[in-house]
DNA sequence: GCGTTACCGTAACGTACGTTACGAGATAGG
DNA sequence: CCTATCTCGTAACGTACGTTACGGTAACGC
């Protein structure tokens, strides 16, 4: 006698709750009784499901993580060519839309969490460096001719271009639309040559 | 009868201490009470010199930018041409060094609040827009040559580097270390020309 | 020197939080 | 069908928060 309900279904909802609260009323308004209320269920079931409030974040943090990851997984093995490869993975890790812009906030939330934390931010310095070394393949790619020093400085700078617009853009999206953002992408890749430069109207 | 104690400096002590808990403890540790025991008085001369917790954020926010203005002001005027003004201006708001880097978690604590906070959230666009226009100014300056929209778009993409490396720096400064920042923007800045360009052992 | 006024520490209030304990209902085995 | 076991909602607990009210104390005008 395992379990009658869906645990691994319930863990994914409930984290799914975290994180339309977290988005919604930020960090300050994420409680228990928000994430219970938004996933239709008591702070009873949410306790039971995780241990505390902590492994809820965590669990959620993962969740954000696993997303965008398999997003750009997909890009990444759909592009052509490492250049495009390269534009699309950090086009969709800024936040051009708003379902993406959903999704900057509930980072920025959790980056804010990080300060205080110590497990959100080893959590948080693992996927970022997960992130880097990503970009950084992608650009050793793209500029084979490049030392691998020029290609780890020049994924550091793109990551962190990419996490600002992000950041920039959970808190005004009118000065940093998906225009502004793909402008500054396409004029920081335009520095790794014709290979990875941008569509003229995509 | 005006005051016989010193609003001004309590008001400004007050907010420097909400500046140290914000970053030490991060968002969810500044209490009223931390502030208080930082400062060496109790909550209710806080809540004497502040009518809320609001307005004590708010002058704290102030504060912050009063800082960075105060400093990118300095460098303007020393720099001797538009190009290490940019330049110099740049790497202060970046976090390369320890005090600097504890600037930035107060600034991302500010981010984070800003979003369930609407009062944070306009000082938060006015100051970031008043900083881009700093930055388009100068980018104006060392590049005359450019239309107007390349340097909107320079711009833009030049600050939301440099807060990305504060937002990256705030949870990861192994990762984000002063070279590393040092390099990413010595990468943006090649792509206006000889004119920004960084000093060679600077 | 005295009354008045402003200042600020003390203590409490109401609220909301994370967490825990317990009981009702549902489900599976025998 | 009965019992044991798991699930989850209810209700409460202790704590810490922002905020408020009050009293003592020190500084000013006269």
């Amino acid at each position: 006698m395992a379990s009658r309900r869906d645990r691994v279904d319930q863990r994914q909802r409930l984290s799914a709750a975290t994180w339309s609260v977290l988005a919604e009323r930020g960090l300050p308004g994420l409680t228990l009784r928000a994430v219970a209320e938004r996933a239709g269920c008591t702070t009873g079931m949410v306790l039971h499901t995780f241990a505390d409030k902590q492994a809820l974040l965590v669990h959620a943090r993962e969740l954000l993580h696993q997303r965008t990851g398999q997003r750009a997984d997909a890009l990444q093995a759909a592009a052509e060519t490492p250049g495009t490869a390269l534009r699309a993975v950090l086009f969709q890790a800024a936040a051009p839309t708003t379902e993406r812009q959903e999704e900057a906030r509930v980072w920025v939330g959790f980056l804010a969490a990080s300060l205080a934390d110590p497990v959100l931010a080893e959590l948080h310095r693992g996927y970022n460096r997960r992130f880097v070394d990503r970009v950084r393949g992608l650009v050793a790619a793209v500029r084979p001719d490049w030392p691998a020093a020029d290609c780890s400085s020049t994924a550091t700078g793109l990551v962190a271009l990419v996490e600002g617009l992000n950041t920039l853009t959970a808190v005004d999206p009118a000065t940093y639309s998906g225009a502004a953002q793909r402008a500054a992408l396409d004029a920081a890749l335009a520095r790794l040559g014709p290979a990875a430069a941008g569509h003229p109207s995509g």
